[in-house]
RNA sequence: GGCUUUGUAGCUCAACUGGAUAGAGUCCCUGACUACGAAUCAGGAGGUUGCAGGUUCGAAUCCUGCCAAAGUCACCA
C-alpha cells in the first residue's frame, strides 16, 4: 500500500469515527504546494456537510487524529480548510533504501494483458518527414510505457505499399527514369522514389497546363464554371476530375494499377524493386531514430481483407445494401453517419481493410488491446471503425484505442509538401546531431576521447533534444516546431536531463564506491533531499497515468522535475565533501538512485543517457 | 453549414482531471565558477486563462452562447 492510500484510508476512518458518518465521495489528497509546510494535503471542504462544521475546525480535528493514529504522519497545519500533513523523514529515507534494493524500480506488476501498438505506417512513395517523427516517437514511447506498466507489447506498422499513389512514382520512373537506381545515382532509396513521385506531379501539371488551352477545356469552362469563377480557380478545382477523365498520365497510372492488381509480372517486379529501395531507406531512418518493430503488415496483403465480415454482417442486418449494390452501415444512433463499407463494384474501401486487418492481428497475436497511433485528421474514421467493430461483435472491440495526435506546424505556418516546406526526417536528425557536436566542441569537455566515442555521445545528445522536444507536448495538441528551439540544450530540454545524469555519474565515479551503505543514521533531511525522494516516490504512479492516458508528455515532465530538483540539490548540498560521513553516504545513495530512475524513465521516451557529455 | 478538437506570460509548454496566491522553460535585466561538471544555480520583470453569462464553499478545468484557429463531413488513403 502506498503512503497516499494509507492516508486516504486513515482519513476515511477518522472522519467516520469523528462525525459518525462515512464520507460518500472519494477522498482527494494532493501534494502540498511548495510554499506551505507539509507533504500531502487533505481537502476538508467536502466534509463540511457531513460534519456540520467549518473546514478549519475539521482540519484541526482531522489533523490531530491522523497525527495520533498514523505512524508516518508527524505533524500538521491547517490553512483555509486545507490540512497539510507532514510525513516523517524516516519514512522517506526508508523508502529510498527500498528503491535502492530494487533493480527495476518503476516496473509495474504484470497485468497479463497483451497490447499491440501500431505506429509509423508510412506510404512507400516518399521519405519520412517531421510528421512521421512525431508519430514514431509517440508510438515507440507508448510501447515502452505500456511495457513498464506491466503489459506485453507488440509493435507493428502497416505499410501502405500499394495503390494509385505508388503507381504514380512507378510510372514516372518507367517513363523518365532511364534505369536510375540508388546505386547508380547515390541517392537514398526512399528519396529516389520520392523524386519520381514529385516528377510525376510535375509532368502531370505540364500536361494539364497544356490541356487547359484546348477547345475541350474551353467548352468545359464556359459550361461548368460558376459565375465569376476565374479560369485559374476553376481548373484548380477541376484537377482531380481531369486526372480521372482526360489525362493520359492518369490513364496510364490507372492501367498500371489494374495490371498490378491482376498480378502482371512486369508491374509486380517494378513494384517490388522500387519498394525495396524505399524499405532500405526507411530502415536507415528507423535505425537512426533507434526504433524497431516486431511485425510488419503490408497493405498489399491486407487490402482485400474484411469482406467476409461484410457478408456476415449483411446477413445479420448490421449492414445494408443499396440498389446499386454498394454496402453501408447506419450509425446514426451512435451520432455518426451512414458509412460505405463496400463499393457498388464490390471492391473494398479503407474501412473494410481496417476491419479485416484488426481481425488478422487478433488472430496473429490474440491482443485484446490495440493502439493506433494516427494523426487527428482521422479521428472520425476511427470513431466509425471502432463502432463497427462493436457491432460486428469483435471480442476486442472495447480495447481499441486511437492515439490521436495533432499536426506539427512550423513557425512559418503549415508544412506543405507542395510548397516544399516539409522537414525531412533524415535531415532533421543529422542537424540536431551536428548542433550537439558544435556546442560540445565549443565546450571542449570531450576533447580527450576518441572521435568514435564522441560521435556516439553527440548522437545521444542530439536525439535527446529532438525527442524530448516533441514528446513533452501533450499528443492531442497541435504543436509548433521551431528548429532553433528543438536543438536547444538548456532549460526544459532532453540534454538538461542528460546533464543531471552525467553529473551524477561523475560524482559517483569520484567517490569511488560501487555500492552505498544503508545510511540509517542520517535522520534529518534537507528539504531538497526530501523533495527528490518524493519525486522518486511518484515514479510508479506517473507510469501508470502515462499508460492509462497513452501520454508520454507526463513522463517527460516527470523527468524534468527530477532533473531540475537534482540540479538544485547538487548546487545546494555537498556530496563527497559532506559535513558528516552519514550525509555523504546518504547523498551518494540518493544520487545513485536518482540516476537509476532518470535513466529508466528517459528510456520510456526512447532517449538514451550518455555517461559524459 | 453540421460534428470534433484546440485557445493559458512576447514565444514554447504545464497545471495531479473541481482545490490554496495559475506554474516551468525561453527571451530581457541582475548576481554565483582558484567549486563534486556553469549544458548549472539564485533573484527580478512578464497574466482579466479568447469573450460573456451560469453551476458552488471553490472554475483554466463542468454547462450555455458567442469569437478565433485546425480537422472532418469521398464509391480517397
Amino acid at each position: 500500500m502506498t503512503i497516499t492510500d494509507i492516508i486516504k484510508n486513515a482519513t476515511k476512518e477518522a472522519i467516520t469515527s469523528l462525525y459518525g458518518e462515512s464520507p460518500s465521495q472519494p477522498i482527494t489528497i494532493n501534494e502540498t504546494r511548495k510554499d506551505f509546510v507539509g507533504d500531502f494535503t487533505v481537502v476538508t471542504f467536502p466534509f463540511t456537510k457531513l460534519a456540520k462544521k467549518k473546514p478549519d475546525e475539521i482540519g484541526e480535528e482531522l489533523g490531530k487524529k491522523l497525527t495520533e493514529e498514523v505512524d508516518q504522519v508527524t505533524g500538521y497545519n491547517v490553512i483555509k480548510g486545507f490540512l497539510n500533513l507532514e510525513i516523517a523523514d524516516s519514512y522517506w529515507s526508508n523508502f529510498l533504501q527500498s528503491v535502492n534494493e530494487l533493480t527495476d524500480y518503476g516496473q509495474l506488476p504484470p497485468t497479463g494483458e497483451k497490447v499491440m501498438v501500431e505506429f509509423s505506417s508510412p506510404n512507400t512513395n516518399k521519405p519520412l518527414h517531421l510528421g512521421h517523427i512525431r508519430n514514431i516517437l509517440l508510438g515507440w514511447s507508448c510501447a515502452q510505457i505500456l511495457e513498464a506498466a506491466g503489459n506485453e507489447v507488440v509493435k507493428v506498422q502497416i505499410i501502405n505499399d500499394r495503390g494509385i499513389a505508388i503507381c504514380k512514382s512507378m510510372l514516372a520512373w518507367k517513363k523518365f527514369g532511364e534505369g536510375e537506381t540508388p546505386e547508380s545515382s547515390g541517392i537514398k532509396g526512399d528519396f529516389l522514389v520520392g523524386k519520381y513521385y514529385v516528377l510525376f506531379q510535375t509532368k502531370l501539371n505540364e500536361e494539364y497546363a497544356e490541356w487547359q488551352s484546348t477547345d475541350t477545356a474551353d467548352t468545359l469552362y464556359t459550361e461548368k464554371a460558376k459565375e465569376g469563377q476565374s479560369k485559374e480557380a476553376f481548373f484548380k478545382a477541376y484537377e482531380k476530375k481531369y486526372f480521372n477523365e482526360y489525362s493520359d498520365l492518369g490513364k496510364e497510372t490507372k492501367a498500371l494499377l489494374l495490371q498490378w492488381e491482376a498480378g502482371d509480372e512486369d508491374a509486380r517486379a517494378l513494384w517490388e524493386k522500387m519498394n525495396s529501395w524505399v524499405y532500405s531507406g526507411f530502415g536507415t531512418t528507423y535505425e537512426s531514430l533507434g526504433v524497431s518493430f516486431d511485425k510488419l503488415y503490408y497493405e498489399s496483403n491486407t487490402y482485400l481483407l474484411g469482406k467476409d465480415f461484410i457478408d456476415d454482417g449483411l446477413s445479420k442486418g448490421t449492414f445494408y445494401k443499396k440498389e446499386d449494390g454498394s454496402v453501408w452501415i447506419d450509425l446514426e444512433d451512435a451520432k455518426l453517419d451512414h458509412k460505405l463499407v463496400l463499393r457498388s463494384d464490390g471492391t473494398s474501401v479503407y474501412m473494410t481493410q481496417d476491419i479485416g486487418t484488426a481481425e488478422l492481428r487478433y488472430k496473429d497475436f490474440g491482443t485484446k488491446k490495440m493502439v493506433y497511433v494516427v494523426g487527428d485528421e482521422q479521428n472520425y474514421h476511427f470513431k466509425v471503425l471502432f463502432e463497427i467493430m462493436k457491432r460486428i461483435g469483435a471480442p476486442y472491440a472495447d480495447g481499441l484505442y486511437h492515439l490521436s495526435y495533432g499536426m506539427i506546424d512550423l513557425p512559418t505556418g503549415k508544412m506543405k509538401s507542395r510548397e516544399g516546406t516539409v522537414v525531412d526526417a533524415d535531415d532533421l536528425v543529422a542537424e540536431v546531431i551536428q548542433e550537439a557536436r558544435n556546442s560540445s566542441t565549443e565546450r571542449g569537455d570531450l576533447d580527450h576521447i576518441s572521435e568514435e566515442e564522441r560521435s556516439e555521445i553527440y548522437k545521444k545528445i542530439g536525439l535527446a533534444a529532438i525527442k524530448y522536444f516533441i514528446l513533452k507536448v501533450n499528443p492531442q495538441k497541435r504543436m509548433v516546431f521551431n528548429p532553433q528551439e528543438s536543438v536547444d540544450l538548456q532549460g526544459d530540454t532532453g540534454p538538461y536531463i542528460q546533464n543531471a545524469f552525467v553529473r551524477i555519474k561523475s560524482v559517483l565515479q569520484k567517490a569511488g564506491q560501487s555500492s552505498f551503505p544503508l545510511a540509517t543514521e542520517y535522520t534529518s533531511l534537507e528539504s531538497v533531499e526530501r523533495e527528490l525522494i518524493t519525486i522518486l516516490h511518484k515514479f510508479p504512479e506517473v507510469i501508470q497515468a502515462a499508460a492509462d492516458h497513452y501520454d508520454p508528455s507526463l513522463i517527460a515532465s516527470f523527468n524534468f522535475d527530477l532533473a531540475k530538483s537534482y540540479h538544485k540539490f547538487y548546487h545546494d548540498c555537498k556530496i563527497i565533501t559532506a559535513e558528516t560521513p552519514e550525509a555523504k553516504d546518504f547523498r551518494l545513495l540518493l544520487s545513485s538512485n536518482v540516476s537509476k530512475v532518470l535513466e529508466k524513465s528517459m528510456l520510456l521516451l526512447g532517449i538514451e543517457m550518455p555517461n559524459r557529455m
